[in-house]
DNA sequence: ATGGTAGGGATCCTA
């Protein structure tokens, strides 16, 4: 039996949710982990999404962030939050068990500039983050953790390696910052199958700026994950973008990131 | 170096 995992960063949930429904019912993915939904849980829309056959978890706020779990099968052990967090009001984790695969959607903040107090918080966040992803390793479960990490961690990952190379979303300090967390004993699943097939990095891009033309002349970036467990890693088939939904009318400025597990 | 676009919700902040 297989299971299709998918990431998307939806850039709120109530302006896309058309796109969500009709997206869910042409793609069918078993679990899907949004971030940025933008909205409170009393006001997020839960009818459409579970007549569409799935169940919810959701950890929202006010105007930003925001993180949501849908899955078919049954959301177990819902952790809001993780423990270290250095501010749980910002809703940027959420985490469950869902037919015997432990998932996380994560929002890693963006940093806004290399040196602003913002950034300093983004690696103050992944540093928080990797101690608790390293108590999850040992676990020894199928673990994903899916989601918008805000960083480039390759320079096959940025279509103008010199225009970014000390700038936000691919400077040196924050990529060695996933580095760690991820060598600490995670895989990151597309960079694997990229590698491993050989195929064209920028089929891997996950985010392209609404500014400025950037999806016409696919100047994107990967910036969105999924970092799996060892034994998650064992049952992956296959890894994609869904970049076809970047080019909707009206889209999300990322494209959700597919992953099956065999 | 600047400013380009989008969403939320308030006339600016975040990305």
């Amino acid at each position: 039996m297989t299971m299709l995992i998918a990431s998307w960063n939806i850039n709120s949930i109530r302006t896309r949710l058309d796109q969500l429904i009709s997206w869910l019912q042409k793609v069918s993915p078993d679990v899907v982990l949004l971030q940025e939904t933008k909205v409170l849980d009393e006001a997020f829309p839960r009818e459409f999404i579970e007549d569409s056959g799935y169940n919810i978890a959701i950890h929202g706020q006010k105007s930003y962030n925001g993180v949501a779990i849908l899955s078919k099968y049954p959301l177990e052990d819902v952790q809001v939050g993780f423990s270290g967090q250095e501010d749980p009001a910002q809703a940027r984790y959420l985490e469950a068990v869902t037919n015997q695969v432990r998932v996380a959607s994560i929002y890693v903040p963006n940093g806004q500039e290399v040196g602003h107090d913002k950034y300093l918080y983004k690696l103050r966040f992944l540093d928080n983050l990797y101690h608790h992803t390293n108590t999850l390793l040992t676990l020894n479960e199928k673990i994903i953790l899916g989601g918008d990490y805000n960083i480039a961690p390759f320079d096959q990952d940025v279509y103008d390696v010199k225009k970014f190379q000390d700038r936000i979303l691919a400077s040196p300090v924050e990529r060695q910052a996933l580095r760690k967390l991820t060598n600490a004993g995670w895989i990151d699943a597309a960079a694997a199958y990229q590698k491993a097939h050989d195929l064209n990095p920028e089929t891997f891009y996950t985010w392209w700026d609404y500014r400025q033309g950037s999806w016409e002349q696919n100047r994107g970036l990967r910036i969105d994950h999924f970092l799996v467990s060892p034994q998650a890693a064992d049952c992956i088939d296959k890894v994609g973008v869904d970049a076809e939904t970047r080019g909707n009318t009206r889209p999300s400025d990322h494209a959700p990131v597919l992953l099956t597990l065999a």
